[in-house]
DNA sequence: GCTATATTTCGTCAGATAACGAAATGGAGT
DNA sequence: ACTCCATTTCGTTATCTGACGAAATATAGC
């Protein structure tokens, strides 16, 4: 039963839902999440684990970043049927609109290593 | 985006996947899901708003007393979504289980009227 | 090994949620 | 109209949640 409730607790935020959305379009890096969402990045990261707890998402660590994905269907027996829902349910929503807009944007060089000089690849 | 987490976070509480579960088998009254829960009518009564609220139930009144039964498909999208994944994931709850044989011995005649004359259809 | 920096963990605070009992409401049946 | 009683609403309390900044952790690249 836990269990259950676990992974719609991790579906009634806002915030967490835009992530999904987002995490379907691709994957993405904490930073990058942080500055779509303005949100400060311990918040983020929170956040994050709620999904991963859920099996929602996974996270995979990359160079210095930690990219999270949504979970594969042979890694959560939900996913499948999350999206679906979510998916129609969302598809026209403001917020989501204008997340994926700024996703096409986003560039993690940029965003992160605030520094005078900036990280070069 | 609201009515989406709402429907989550309605789902996310124990009691009320437990009512869920309950009303897919029959609809009942407000007493007989006390009974069975063994929670204060008034907190069952604030689960029952909050169902009601995301449209996952649906209240009728009867004489005197207010049955509540699952939303039909036409009055909620949700609803056929939702309970196919619950049936597949409480199907083996213990809980669950539990409720449904106390659901077989339940009358509402004996366990509301708590005076001493048991009210007589 | 040191430094830089992306991420996580910790401590704290404000607001939301679930529980209860008591009081209010409202419909059924006399 | 009155009474009964199932249900809802109200007020309170304890716990949970989401937010933040600061400190801890971990890893890449020199």
């Amino acid at each position: 039963m836990r269990s259950t409730t676990n992974l719609y607790k991790a579906l009634s935020d806002t915030n967490r839902l835009r992530i999904l959305m987002m995490l379907k379009e691709k994957s993405l890096c904490v930073c990058e999440i942080v500055d779509i969402l303005e949100l400060a990045n311990s918040t983020v990261s929170k956040h994050l684990s709620i999904l991963r707890n859920a099996n929602l998402v996974m996270d995979e660590k990359s160079g210095r970043w930690v990219n999270y994905r949504i979970a594969r269907p042979e890694e959560s027996e939900d996913i499948d049927f999350v999206l679906g829902h979510l998916g129609q349910q969302l598809k026209n929503e403001n917020l989501v609109l204008r997340d994926r807009e700024k996703l096409g944007e986003v560039d993690r060089f940029a965003i992160c290593a605030p520094s005078d000089q900036p990280v070069i690849e």
